[in-house]
DNA sequence: CTATAAAAAGACCGACCGTTCGTAAACATA
DNA sequence: TATGTTTACGAACGGTCGGTCTTTTTATAG
């Protein structure tokens, strides 16, 4: 920091390679990093890393935090903030499930790829990818649980199962995010999702609609 | 092939090569996979690899027919051929589950893997790879199908919903299956899902037991 | 302006990578 | 045994990698 509280050189800098990397990451995967594709796109370099981050491991930890950050900030907070409850499924789906199709599945996506890529290699990345992946699929299951829900209680289901397939659908959910993620097959697995969905919202049977 | 229909060198090698190959595999993945360290590991020179197959890629694609090859041979076909239907589920659980956790979950583990590892680069190990995941959850969710199915007669539920969360389960068990090779998850994770499918086969209320 | 410390640059290292080439051994066949 | 082919080898190439130096530039403070 300078004196008026500016970011200085440094600051920028290790701000440009954080991002650059995390871009890079969608390339070649977390592990397929290189440090030297890092400091060329960026015009800098590949020494002046290691005045940032000790180890290309370090850096790679830091594109972990710099992640989780982002889409901490940009999109977990402000969904937490959004309406919830069961009241009105169909509502919360147009404010959730519809940023979570364009904001969230991208973020499980860049995690459970990172998972199953370090999960063969023990260290330090692997237990932090599982940890960063269980708070993932922790939010996911909360945005699915609502429709879950729903149909389970209907159903007359018991509390356990509707745990057990309430989780079962958060782990689909980053499961299959990277191939929702290739159309054309994205626009039918998620108007599949929706016409799973949309029943369970209309169904005057369920819950009476909020006066 | 000889006159005598026994194998001659270079096929044995090239087995030796895809079986050594396949095994490194579990070390860092299909995309990590080293010419270098399948040759030293064999004590055979790196070169002669080229001999065989004109380029890693071309290595790599063979790895994944020869894992195809192997599972298919020991553990689908075999599955396949084991007794069927719900009147039992418990017996069905120590035929076909249990070979599952032992024999099915490494497969579908290594498929999975490389689906994740490749899926942001574009070629014909993708491509390939989400072929091959198809297939295997294909099969895990006829696995799994028995028991899901059982459960939402039970409860009523529509055919559509069964489908549904079937493929949900089938995905789950591909997602998980990395996790669930490391103990002592391996044990809980496990313990969760028999504890899962147990009573719903032990309920007597759901189907007689078979005179 | 000068002094000073942070920051970026650039040359360089050893290791490993996939790949190629020329050559030698092992083999089936006759 | 002689022959032609398959198979394997060793050396080497060009390239990239992560990482370590030393040097130069840059921005700030006095």
């Amino acid at each position: 920091m300078t004196h008026d509280g500016r970011l200085i050189r440094g600051e920028r800098t290790r701000a440009a390679v954080l991002d650059q990397a995390l871009l890079l990451t969608t390339v070649a995967g977390l592990g397929g990093l290189s440090l030297s594709q890092v400091a060329d796109a960026l015009g800098v370099s590949k020494s002046g890393l290691f005045a940032h981050w000790r180890s290309k491991e370090a850096l790679q930890l830091a594109v972990i935090d710099h992640a989780r950050a982002q889409w901490t900030d940009r999109i977990i907070r402000p969904a937490l903030q959004a309406p919830r409850g069961l009241r009105r499924l169909w509502a919360v789906h147009d404010t959730r499930l519809g940023f979570y199709e364009a904001e969230v599945l991208p973020g499980g996506c860049f995690f459970a790829n990172a998972h199953f890529e370090f999960n063969a290699r023990p260290g330090v990345i692997r237990d932090r990818l599982a940890a960063e992946l269980t708070d993932w699929m922790t939010f996911l299951t909360g945005v699915a649980a609502d429709a879950v829900t729903l149909g389970e209680l209907r159903a007359g289901a018991v509390a356990e199962d509707i745990a057990y397939q309430t989780e079962s659908l958060g782990v689909c959910a980053v499961m299959q995010a990277p191939v929702l993620g290739r159309a054309p097959t994205f626009r039918r697995a998620r108007r599949a999702l929706l016409d799973h969905l949309r029943p369970l919202a209309t169904d005057p049977t369920i819950l009476p609609e909020p006066t």
